[in-house]
DNA sequence: TAGATTGTTAATCGATTAACAATC
DNA sequence: TAGATTGTTAATCGATTAACAATC
């Protein structure tokens, strides 16, 4: 097993896909499962065999001919790809329904999501306890950001206040912001923020419902 | 302004970026703006304008040449397209944060999804109230379902009850699953299912922040 | 009318698939 | 060894972009 470490352009189709492989290998990491070929993946997963061997292609070499992969040491590489072993410390803003549910979830600390601190400005929720957490004033976010060093900021609040606190986050040094608020966020260039718009699946829906026919 | 209804076929990345224009000239709606050239929407997208006319001449002609497209024409024009104004009757599984965080979500119920019902398992949770609906046992979901002509579950469940609570869904004759838990579900060619992984965000923030370089 | 901008065609670019030599 | 399956190349397919005639 090789991971390519040069200089490889990999291609944003490959790049969408790879967080797909992280759950699928996951499953078959719990269910003990010891290797698996590209065909019995793939067929899993609902894509093809070759695509799934073109895009493990671009990080390296996991597989052994006429035996398939290991599934823990695939889903090892999958997750260095991702780099999923290195702990960025977060913060949350934003501590309504959303924000809850992602602070909740069992997949933010498994992926190795570091949550430091839960902001908000409703004095009803400031001083709360979330899972061990105290919600903080957001108005010392800035400052907690650059003494705790915080490399992601997670925005759960509502669109108007969204580019606000994005300010505050770049100002505070973060490298990455994961934004769930319906609202496009302006960033200088070396800020890198991911877009979850959860209304999004929902129009999907009604659109195939409503075209069925078409599809 | 026409709408194309013959049988066209649309290519999946144009589907996919149907709510995106739509969550666009919903706030354009909303700013009052009275027209906008494909140039102008196009480059508040970060787009070329060459697609986004490409992509609406899959569905009819929207705009008027020398002149550019009427927003409020164009959003209603969106708004047909993917079916939002149907009003699908929507039971939702699972009230735990997840469930409440999309409950009382604005956009829920703005894009025109009509909430019959929630339904759980958990005996301290049935039986709540929550945005003036109260939280059923679950075991009678599959003949809620029936009674009341329910066309769209919302899944958000652990993943493990997942595939079961889609079963009864399924057989509760519903044409459309929208699935949060982090579980392939099956269902029958006619069922349209679709997910949405939360989880997938926070991996592709992680690649992006891990070869920051390399992009 | 003159200027602007659409809708659409054709060219380019990128992503997927098929096929197979290499090899475990 | 024989069978199986990888990693990779080349061919196909689909998506994006550039360009422009049509026309408001």
């Amino acid at each position: 097993m090789t991971i390519r470490t040069g200089p490889v352009v990999v291609p944003a189709a490959v790049i969408k896909r790879l967080p797909m492989y992280y759950r699928y290998l996951q499953v078959l990491v719990e269910e003990g499962l010891e290797r698996v070929s590209s065909r019995e993946l793939s067929q899993l997963m609902g894509i093809t065999s070759s695509q799934l061997r073109q895009d493990l292609s671009y990080f390296g070499e996991f597989g052994q001919q006429g035996y398939g992969y290991k599934v823990s040491e695939l889903y090892q590489a999958i997750c260095e790809i991702l780099g999923i072993e290195k702990q960025y410390k977060t913060v949350l803003v934003g501590a309504g329904n959303l924000g809850r549910a992602l602070i909740n979830y069992q997949g933010f600390s498994r992926r190795g999501l570091n949550l430091k601190g839960i902001f908000d400005n409703n004095p009803s929720v400031i001083g709360e306890n979330i899972n061990g957490l105290t919600v903080c004033n957001v108005e010392g976010l800035k400052d907690y950001l650059l003494k705790e060093g915080i490399q992601i900021g997670v925005i759960t609040t509502p669109a108007s206040a969204a580019q606000s606190i994005a300010d505050i986050l770049i100002a505070g040094g973060v490298a990455g912001i994961w934004n769930f608020a319906p609202q496009h966020i302006n960033a200088p260039e070396n800020i890198i923020v991911e877009n979850t718009h959860i209304g999004d699946g929902l129009l999907s829906l009604f659109f195939k419902m409503k075209h069925q026919e078409r599809l």
